[in-house]
DNA sequence: GTTATACGCAAGCTGTCACTTGCCTGTCAA
DNA sequence: TTGACAGGCAAGTGACAGCTTGCGTATAAC
């Protein structure tokens, strides 16, 4: 009887705003949350408060694509792509699909 | 203003049975409704009706991870492993991470 | 000390999603 | 043709997840 491994991980990912999250922490890493926020808004056109941000960075955490760094007042949020490559190595590539 | 990309792979990935029904096309690839549903109730414990996992299906087709071939009263199913390198392209490598 | 800033916690609301239920269509065998 | 088998469609239900609201805490500026 097998389990279903890393759910947290899939269900971070389920959500789209947590995605742009991810896109936003691509394009400039380490922001702190008041800052994701004004990006989200200005860039995305997304009006997400920021309790609805903060809930979303902490399933981000868990799932541990996200690692944080305390600093006095703020917190500086950093992307870890590394959990994603349990993706591709649990269902690997079909063959006779080309593998560039 | 970016758009969030392939919104219906993600959503297909966030489901548990849904994976699952991933891994057991993994293991054997071509499986009928039935088939699927059999081996998801002796091998993973768990009692999802016919038309639960039908339904599953169809989000998986719909997000490109399936694809059904037709031949008389048999429809089976093939996993496509394709989509799921979007994910890993999206959110590159952090520099400063092991590249094995 | 007072105020503002950056963030955390917890209860409540609402919409979505997975699942069920019931019935229908198409295919093959007897 | 009749029955069994494989699958499809659609409405209804219940639970979870995302969001809000309100208050609380810690750090820094004045």
């Amino acid at each position: 009887m097998l389990v279903d491994a890393d759910p947290e991980l899939f269900k971070a990912l389920g959500d789209a705003t947590r995605r742009t999250i991810l896109d936003e922490l691509t394009d400039k890493d380490g922001q702190t949350l008041f800052e994701i926020c004004g990006r989200l808004t200005m860039k995305h056109g997304l009006g997400s408060s920021r309790q609805a941000i903060s809930q979303h960075l902490a399933v981000l955490e868990q799932a541990g694509l996200v690692r944080t760094r305390r600093e006095g007042r703020y917190k500086f949020h950093h992307i870890d792509t590394g959990p994603l490559r349990s993706i591709v190595e649990r269902w690997p590539p079909t063959p006779g699909e080309p593998n560039p």
